[in-house]
DNA sequence: TTGACATATTCCCATATCGGCATATATACT
DNA sequence: AGTATATATGCCGATATGGGAATATGTCAA
């Protein structure tokens, strides 16, 4: 069994780091693929092939503008990834008090 | 140019989803292997080769003691995950702002 | 219709992957 | 030393991948 599609699922999808990188583009504001191309210095097919990856998980939307189409990220579709980072808030908190706490006793020994 | 390896990142490396369950189950308490292939009903080298991938991108940490190993989930290293999805909640939030304005907006037509 | 522009798809290739199985290493016990 | 337990690694095979280059599709304009 190989890896899982990209296709598969958000977490993996976001694996790609242009991937990443054309959701942080697209978040503010819906843009042609031209834009995108320009913007971080891909090939086009290369673009194109990234936004079919991210449309198929609902990462993305799109809209035709004649022969344009503007793609803009579905941040909804984020917020899985956002929970699930969320349920290990709780413990770096932790850690991150123990770390001060270690800190200061060490402060006071001097 | 392949996939980008398992261990090239945080964000490679919880792709699998196992791993994830991995990290969920080893984050209120450090286990040993044995523990985790009992709890998830893995292959012990299937399980080993996980925890290695997780170790490589400091995901878990471990501790020797006898024979075993006791692993637990280093939630810090999850941080930067969490992180890049914050940077999108506010586009999340606008989008439901605007579901429930058109909600409202039909409400009062009725 | 022909040509130009915008985007998508196809084919090829080198490579990392995960599971399965066997085996290696490391530690404890007698 | 020899055996049992705990964990790690090596090898195999099937497969999806991302880049590159070429080409296809779709749309507008003259």
């Amino acid at each position: 069994m190989p890896r899982a599609s990209t296709t598969s699922d958000v977490f993996n999808a976001i694996a790609e780091s242009r991937r990443r990188d054309i959701l942080s583009f697209l978040a503010q504001q819906e843009r042609p693929v031209t834009d995108i191309v320009l913007q971080l210095g891909l090939e086009q097919p290369s673009v194109s092939k990234h936004l079919r990856v991210l449309r198929d998980v609902g990462l993305v939307r799109v809209r035709r503008e004649g022969r344009q189409k503007f793609y803009r990220t579905n941040a909804e579709a984020i917020r899985p990834l956002y929970e699930w980072t969320s349920t290990f808030q709780r413990f770096w908190r932790h850690q991150l008090i123990r770390v001060k706490e270690r800190a200061e006793a060490q402060a006071n020994k001097i």
